[in-house]
DNA sequence: ATTTCATATGAACAAATATTCATATGAAAT
DNA sequence: ATTTCATATGAATATTTGTTCATATGAAAT
């Protein structure tokens, strides 16, 4: 009696499917995974990191070089390069004064590709 | 003389190497690209998303079923099911009042895994 | 030692974004 | 026709996030 619908609190209507959502909620992975894959997708999810890591697809390169690269402000691409750094995508050697940045993930290439053949599949009206 | 070094107004330093600047930037996508680039994982960097896409994986669900799933206001599965809509990775069809959500696009899967692996790899010290 | 220069960083500000709340829409049932 | 119910949506709010500005750090050159 019953047994397709349910009233749950938290959401402002009656469930249609019950049986649905109890066996979806068990193929859904842990958590905290979920919120990992989100992190590393926002740190994908600005242009100006997008490119700094398309310039170093290409060459390693200091600070500075990818400040004029990208025509922006040193501090903007050192705060940038810190995040990008956090998220364990680029690695760096100092000389000198001189910080040199470079790629430190074989995946992130294979992610871009995979999110251009969505972009190309979509926009193939 | 001085072929190595350019002040540019833009960037409050000294370049260092000119030649990989401009080399890397002949490497550069088109702007718009990356920027399309960007606006997709931007679409994947929000956990609930996340979990909305991880769901419709699984099997196809209607909008208070989602909402009772991830113990959310229908409201707010509703504002994001509209910007997966969006960004065409999800589609829809109705049946009398329910509208019943699944997945639009076979790259995603793929694309997650790729960042599962990224993960995976940077969490094994 | 002092200056110079590349980079890093904290605080402030502006812009973007997620959720909530109230309400609209529209289809089915009464 | 009116009510009910699933979903959509606009406005408001709260939070997050990117850039700027001023300044700190630290290594090399003077």
């Amino acid at each position: 009696m019953n047994e397709n619908k349910v009233d749950f609190e938290r959401c402002d209507c009656t469930v249609i499917h019950e049986a649905v959502v109890n066996s979806v909620r068990e193929s859904m992975p842990h958590e905290e995974s979920l919120y990992d894959l989100a992190e590393i997708f926002k740190v994908f999810g600005d242009t100006t990191r997008i490119k700094i890591l398309y310039a170093l697809f290409a060459s390693e390169m200091c600070v500075c070089d990818i400040a004029v690269l990208l025509n922006m402000t040193q501090s903007a691409i050192s705060h940038q390069l810190r995040v990008l750094k956090q998220a364990r995508l680029v690695k760096y050697r100092k000389e000198g004064k001189v910080v040199y940045y470079s790629l430190d993930d074989e995946h992130v290439k294979q992610i871009f590709d995979q999110g251009l053949i969505h972009i190309t599949e979509k926009n193939k009206i």
